[in-house]
DNA sequence: TTGCATTCCATGATTTCCCATGTAGTGTTC
DNA sequence: GAACACTACATGGGAAATCATGGAATGCAA
């Protein structure tokens, strides 16, 4: 079993766009990579897809070399395929963390997704992302109306049961 | 059958956020993590939830990983799946036991449950939790109310009958 | 040489690690 | 069964390493 992304928090973004990952995603993202060995820092690879995603996602080198398997295996010059090599091969970058834990983000990736001097981390298991703070605290607030919907004091790991309704 | 939390009681937590584990929870969450190995000490997974939630759910590597396992069967995309990835990968930590049986609790995770010199630990059967002493004998009232409105010298066990009310 | 990116130091704040101590128990010995 | 040695726990304190972040210096390219 590999180790998963936990947690989630804001890291200052500097003018030249260096950002620090947090430190306990860096032995997440050493482990995911198959090229790391002592003393080298991890790499690993953003996709920022399509117009539509606000976010960056980032992917360990394994999780993302079994993306590329996955696709692989789609019927070669399919609409879908096609689609997903675009978005999954061309609009991505290989990050590499440097010494101090920082990587750089290139202002084409920050204006994506509107980051000015502030990235919020989020951890989703194999993966984690990149948000602007305030589009990332937007997004919240369906899922505290979810839970807002919840009978009173009921626990929420009832959202796991398939009759707890979208 | 995996062992079991049993147990519960106060630990102080000191100005760097240390908390001794209770001892009869270690053998437990030692068992529950399969990257333990003789000489270790164990790992387990600490889920501190949204803003409503005003305890620490603690679960076993184990645990954790069957968590990710069922919320990973969900829909891809739904609200529900969603909201759980992020309250379970987003809003949780890795917290591994240090050799005097100890773990550090993150100030934001301190100010979220509003602990200051003190932990209540609480077994749950497969997870325990950590309350805040006060908030933790507030909530016994609603149990005290059950057990008083019971006739005189009926058995507390008597709860498992369905028709016990409400 | 002006602008941009990549390296190389600098520093305050945390966090981790290592060692120390007090106190229950447990069991042992005479 | 009273005094003693041992061990497991809970807890504290300080040193050392790590983290997040800033700024200067260096290299390169247009």
């Amino acid at each position: 079993m590999v180790r998963r992304f936990r947690g989630e928090g804001v890291q200052k973004v500097d003018t030249k766009g260096r950002v620090s990952i947090p430190a306990s995603y860096r032995a997440v993202l050493r482990d995911g990579d198959p090229n790391w060995s002592e003393g080298k820092m991890p790499e690993f690879v953003i996709v920022y897809g399509d117009r539509r995603r606000n976010f960056l996602e980032c992917f360990t080198v394994d999780a993302a070399n079994e993306m590329d398997e996955r696709i692989s295996l789609m019927p070669r010059g399919s609409g879908r395929r096609r689609a997903l090599e675009r978005l999954f091969n061309g609009q991505s970058l290989s990050a590499s963390v440097d010494e101090t834990g920082r990587i750089v983000l290139p202002l084409k990736q920050r204006q994506k997704i509107d980051i000015e001097d502030k990235a919020y981390f989020v951890a989703m298991g194999d993966t984690f992302q990149i948000w602007k703070p305030e589009t990332y605290h937007a997004t919240e607030a369906p899922i505290d109306a979810l839970l807002d919907k919840m009978p009173d004091g009921a626990d929420i790991w009832t959202l796991l049961e398939d009759d707890a309704g979208d």
